[in-house]
DNA sequence: ATTTTGACTATGT
DNA sequence: AACATAGCCAAAA
């Protein structure tokens, strides 16, 4: 386990309850500004070992990224459980953001 | 050592 | 607003 990889779990576990995170905040928060990507694999990788929350995060359009039905539908019924307006299925509302766009200083 | 792989993102049209 | 394209980068193969 490289310390990267230590540093995006342990972001993502500190996600409030209610609130999102996309990866690209999540990357940079674990300084890697670029690695988005990486914390996709990590995700994949990890979600279930870990117990982490892997539906509080989005990505950058504010909306759910799973690909196949099931796991979209979970994502949004979990985020939904948690008080999260999701509107046309995919889409989060601004308020629910962890952090906001202009905090990257 | 090199190539492939993404639940991504910023930018340009 | 929707689509295409080109970067991106750590882990796996």
């Amino acid at each position: 386990m490289t310390p990267f990889t230590e540093r995006v779990i342990h972001i993502i576990r500190c996600i409030p309850e209610g609130k999102v995170m996309t990866y690209g905040q999540i990357a940079r928060h674990a300084g890697s500004p670029r690695a988005a990507r990486q914390v996709v694999r990590i995700l994949h990788a990890m979600s279930k070992k870990h117990r982490l929350p892997w539906h509080r995060v989005i990505n950058a359009k504010g909306e759910i990224a799973i690909m196949d039905d099931e796991g979209s539908h979970m994502q949004s019924f979990l985020l939904q459980a948690e008080g999260v307006q999701i509107t046309d299925q995919r889409y989060i509302s601004l308020e629910h953001y962890q952090y906001h766009m202009q905090e990257d200083a």
